[in-house]
DNA sequence: CTGAAAGCGCTTACAG
DNA sequence: CTGAAAGCGCTTACAG
């Protein structure tokens, strides 16, 4: 969008109001002295022309650095704090302002704050973002990137980053199935976002492939959480053809898997092997070790930071969806079913 | 400090320069028609009067919310990941900027563009913070409360907050005391951190106090690391005089000692009693899930923000230290020695 | 309530 | 190089 010769000042909304511009002055200040019906007015023709105050004309000189709002639907978990961490290391020049959102404000009220801080863009994670805000965010002319958003019809206009879900749901299950196991459950992320659909599909991909379609009953999706590990992984021992192997939709979920089985004494890997997804700290940490399936998160929050900074200078971006490429990450968690201890 | 009534404007530099309003504004804009000789009088008189642009000014008007620095020394663990949680929730106004400090800059440089950029006022968490930076941030105005330094004596003038470290060690070690254990080695932290002396303080106060002072070959300090748990893990089970309670210096250094333990065969509680420090989110997802000494690294980070708002706002402070209760948090990875399995 | 007028802080084309 | 002068965008005390 080529930007206009010139920016509206106080006297083109004075002219088009019939006003001065010492009252236009006064409602862009909340001054008292200035009657409802001329207040309106003027707060319609200045949304309408598009006024941008002084100060924040001079918040976008070259001398100021952008700042980039990453929004977080939830506190921080393994996950999130790896893209933040691919973000903030992204691009020396790019604040990177972190915050939760509390959907207390409405979306223009929001999406206007965020322009009138100084934010140039917005990186959303996993957030559930509704037409209103898309519509805010576009009107305050900030440029939005959404990581794995979780309702994706909603979504679907937005510029986003993922890596290949389906690939890394094919090769995780592939991998289980290598090792001689049959009865591989899913333990899933919400039935609703795109990013567990696609891995779904793929460990479904990789079972037919192999002549043995996935049990109904060993399919189980829920929020990507620590207890859906748990309580998951007490239901799959609880069936009467108990898996042998779980691939879950995150690490946590994994980690929670772990704790199931060490509650009902049962041994990874020996009894049961256990794949994570997104290799974050925590895969590393767990013990034994993840088998997970890596999600490029910190290249991430890279990319979504570089592609919200060339929207915000008005480029023009290639793609609509830029996907990085996942990749199994062969640890401790997974063997051949009945596998005898030993390893180190 | 009382703000003067008055800011520095264009006309004060250029009455003591004895030049023309207008060549002061073409040495602020970097024009080229100003001789080398005048330039530089003008600029050093703009630094003694500490001239600050319209657009900065601007800045820091209410409309404008403040921006507060996260300093990080190094990637997000699940420690730093608590407390920015704490800052990033802790006041819906002051928009949180987090970045890892690369030490590329000269202190001076670094902190003007902090204040040029519009932050307020900057925390930073175990940092190793020179006397230089020190100094620059003062000189820049910007406050600085420091969360965790791992270097005392240079950061001993700044405002910090932490937790009550050696209440902490003494409580955890009692724990351990009162499950009937006797051999209890301490994995730490940095020696030079302030925080792991008086954990360690607490712990040897403890077992001082149970008549069983701890054996120097059962005391270990290192980095916060996973990988330090793993390899301390390791050298105290090849020790001849075996622990039977290993007390972490975080919750990080924790899980690298179930790793260990997993992969000598050694049973987490049955045969090792293991507790972490900080209750971070991995504590509750690790297998056992961590009995810990909680730190609430959440509130640290709110503490932090609204302290660094304070002072920025130009108001005194009561405490040069604000320090919270830490609490020890029972769960599955402790228990008597020798005890039989058979808990949920 | 409204706006003409004075004023503020800054920038810039241009005469010297 | 330098600065007087014109001008820009905005604010505000005050007359009506």
């Amino acid at each position: 969008m080529p930007a206009s010769p010139r920016r509206t000042t106080l006297a083109t909304v004075a002219a088009s109001a019939g006003v001065s511009v010492a009252t236009v002055s006064k409602v862009l200040n909340g001054r008292g002295d200035v009657s409802p019906v001329t207040r309106s007015l003027v707060e319609s023709l200045l949304e309408e022309h598009d006024y941008v105050s002084l100060s924040q004309r001079r918040r976008g000189d070259a001398a100021v650095p952008a700042t980039i709002e990453v929004e977080l639907n939830a506190d921080l978990n393994p996950y999130s704090t790896e893209i933040v961490q691919g973000a903030v290391r992204a691009e020396a020049d790019a604040a990177i302002v972190v915050s939760i959102r509390t959907n207390a404000d409405r979306a223009g009220t929001w999406a206007r704050g965020l322009a009138a801080a100084g934010r140039r863009a917005v990186i959303a994670i996993t957030s559930e973002l509704t037409a209103e805000q898309l519509g805010a965010l576009s009107r305050a002319r900030l440029p939005l990137v959404v990581i794995d958003p979780l309702n994706m019809p909603q979504t679907r206009g937005a510029v986003s980053v993922g890596s290949t879900n389906f690939a890394g749901g094919l090769v995780a299950t592939q991998h289980l199935l290598a090792l001689g196991h049959r009865r591989i459950a899913y333990l899933g992320g919400p039935a609703t976002a795109a990013c567990n659909q696609a891995r779904l599909h793929g460990y479904r991909a990789a079972m037919e492939a192999a002549g043995v379609p996935a049990t109904p009953s060993h399919v189980r999706e829920g929020p990507f959480h620590y207890q859906e590990g748990v309580k998951g992984g007490a239901a799959l021992f609880d069936l009467p053809e108990v898996p042998t192997a779980i691939f879950t939709g995150c690490d946590e979920i994994a980690l929670g898997v772990l704790e199931a089985a060490r509650a009902r004494g049962v041994r990874v890997p020996e009894d049961l092997s256990v794949v994570g997804f997104d290799d974050t700290q925590v895969a590393k940490m767990a013990s034994p070790p993840l088998t997970t399936v890596r999600q490029p998160l910190r290249e991430m929050g890279g990319v979504a930071v570089r592609t919200a900074l060339r929207l915000a200078a008005g480029e023009r971006v290639d793609s609509h969806h830029v996907e990085l490429a996942t990749e199994l990450v062969v640890r401790g968690s997974t063997a051949a079913p009945g596998a005898l201890p030993g390893r180190s």
